[in-house]
DNA sequence: AGAGAACCTCGAATCGATTCGATCGAACCG
DNA sequence: CGGTTCGATCGAATCGATTCGAGGTTCTCT
């Protein structure tokens, strides 16, 4: 047993079939216990099966044969570490593996980096799911669609064959900025994500909405413009707190100095905390900050971040019911969640104090 | 175009050959690039191919004929949003990506959840690897190795038929007790990983040894055994900050009092420093805490913790290298890692106080 | 110019299972 | 006791590409 186990050859079902005395059809029937098998004969290709080592039909002749391979890819831009240092993607995969979990399926991981397109296009995969998604999206979109398999984009643009789980970045941007204003504050900040693909740490440019190819980030770049037509920020390198204490130290060092940050993540904001730590600021006397996510209270630890909390596990399972709806050949329902505004202690009316 | 790509039938590498007035076989070579076909014959096949909107061959049949699919399943124990709570498994996971990626394969995520072992059966794959093992294991590699798979395991037993990548638990588990010994500490206490799949917060019970499944937990248990032959200790619920609070507690509420406690994960630690904030105890003169991992300091802020650090990245790579290797029919190098004692400022010497 | 080499292209077999319609036998009913 | 029905089993077609050896053409060298 051991040694077939590691002999080269492996047992196909036809050879099962043989041994048991019975079709290779019935076989099958055995296995995928569907068909109409009488108990005796079951057994029998079990055993059979036990004997030769057979371990089960091949998935790839299964795969072939069905149409379907029962895998989802997940597409995301990043390199691995990246994408999971964000809570949110993780939350966000989570979901996403319980609903096509549930339905059978499994995930497999796949990157864009280094314009690699050439697994979209070889990688055994019933649907897609896109996650991150810049303009790049396009060319990704373009390959899976060609290959007929059915796209959802989570937070991306409308667009033509793929089904879009959507979030409303901008009015929720807008409620914070919203918050902040009513508190008093004129001079803002934001603390933007990566606004394409590998940006460096930089101020934020003056023609942000034309370059920016991340469209949350995007989306939240507008949503404050919505409430502050003039604002000032800096550009992160990734959803770190590292690159928000990066980029807060920019944002902290212009003049005169914002009263206010808009972090784009809560893993930016805080950097941002950390860097109004370092600069001897009082939280939030002498700033305030917001983030955006809601991650887990523990990580923002020792603040209570004001920030707009969005359903990531919920958006993975939207994501994820989708698939398997398209799978099915139906139409999946529309899906766009909402945040919800969390005021905590880092956001507080503006104080009447000296110019730094 | 967009209706053929949007319509049922996909179209077939044969129909790409009609057109293009080839045979299959020549349309084959054509995209794959590997045989001599004319530039002319293949830029004829890709015009085909682009006129009837071919997205190029379908993986699953090539699977099947190749006997390959270029898929590596990455079997973890946990639910997905656990495993990747913890950084280790993060950078890990990264490791694999990287030298998996850069040979061509994608990786699959599979859990063990729930006894679902159906997924290792029925998933198409090429070869797997084991993280977060368990002696469950044992049914998981049997399952695997009757199809014929290779597969590697990181951190687990030694087992016929499974490479596996090392690390030195119980070595370098012993040598942070060393330290704390070497400081004075005789009372410690360790907060250890669940020592088997579904525990709960507990006591240490006193029969460790026959009731863990858990190969890591159970190997930095031998160690810290091998300085200190009587612990006391709790287990945590998983590798977390809020499991290691919980745990903390536990310890801390043990009479007399220890005087350093053991994490065996860096996350737990933290919780472990939080139980001792919230005992108003100072560090490291009340209590010594040493982790393991070695993870971002960030996230171990603000405390310098004294560590283990583990190589959690090369052991991902050696993983994927291993793969990669056995699926060439190469036999693998043996690898094995090792843990670097990182003194930070949470031990120090044991200072004669009163006993609380 | 003829032999041989080099280079393309093609046909046919194959990968391993799934599935549908047909067949066969036995039990059931009147 | 014959016809019918139901359930189990089987044959054969099929999924869509890859691959190997054979065949045909053109080019080169002498």
């Amino acid at each position: 047993m051991s040694d077939t186990a590691t002999s080269g050859a492996r047992p196909t079902l036809a050879a099962v079939a043989e041994l048991a005395g019975v079709s290779a059809s019935t076989a099958s029937l055995a296995f995928s216990g569907s068909g109409p098998v009488s108990a005796a004969t079951r057994e029998r290709v079990l055993a059979a099966a036990e004997q030769l080592g057979y371990g089960g039909p091949d998935p790839r002749a299964a795969a072939l044969r069905r149409g379907r391979s029962g895998v989802v890819g997940v597409v995301m831009e990043d390199r691995l570490a990246d994408a999971f240092r964000d809570p949110m993607n993780v939350a966000m995969l989570d979901g996403v593996a319980d609903e096509a979990g549930a339905a059978g399926a499994s995930l497999l991981l796949l990157t864009e980096s280094g314009g690699e397109l050439s697994h979209l296009t070889s990688a055994p995969m019933d649907a897609a799911i896109l996650v991150g998604c810049s303009t790049r999206i396009d060319e990704s979109v373009d390959r899976l669609r060609l290959r007929g398999l059915p796209v959802v984009a989570v937070e991306a643009e409308e667009r033509a064959g793929v089904f879009t789980i959507g979030l409303d970045n901008r009015r929720a941007s807008a409620e914070g900025a919203r918050h902040l204003r009513s508190l008093g504050h004129e001079r803002v900040a934001v603390v933007a994500l990566p606004l394409q693909p590998s940006s460096g740490s930089a101020p934020l440019p003056a023609d942000w909405e034309t370059r920016t190819t991340s469209h949350t980030a995007l989306e939240r770049l507008r949503g404050v413009r919505d409430v502050y037509p003039e604002f000032d920020g800096a550009v992160a390198t990734g959803s770190t707190v590292d690159a928000g204490l990066e980029a807060g130290r920019l944002v902290l060092s212009l003049s005169p100095r914002p009263t206010a940050v808009i972090a784009q993540s809560d893993l930016l904001a805080v950097g941002v905390l950390r860097a109004a730590e370092e600069a001897g600021l009082s939280i939030p006397d002498d700033l305030s900050v917001l983030g955006f996510d809601g991650i887990r209270p523990e990580l923002v630890r020792p603040w209570d971040l004001t920030t707009l909390v969005q359903p990531a596990q919920e958006k993975g399972r939207a994501a994820g019911a989708a698939v398997v709806r398209l799978l099915a050949g139906e139409e999946p329902a529309a899906a766009s969640f909402t945040c919800q505004l969390h005021v905590g202690r880092t956001t507080g009316p503006v104080t009447r104090s000296l110019p730094s």
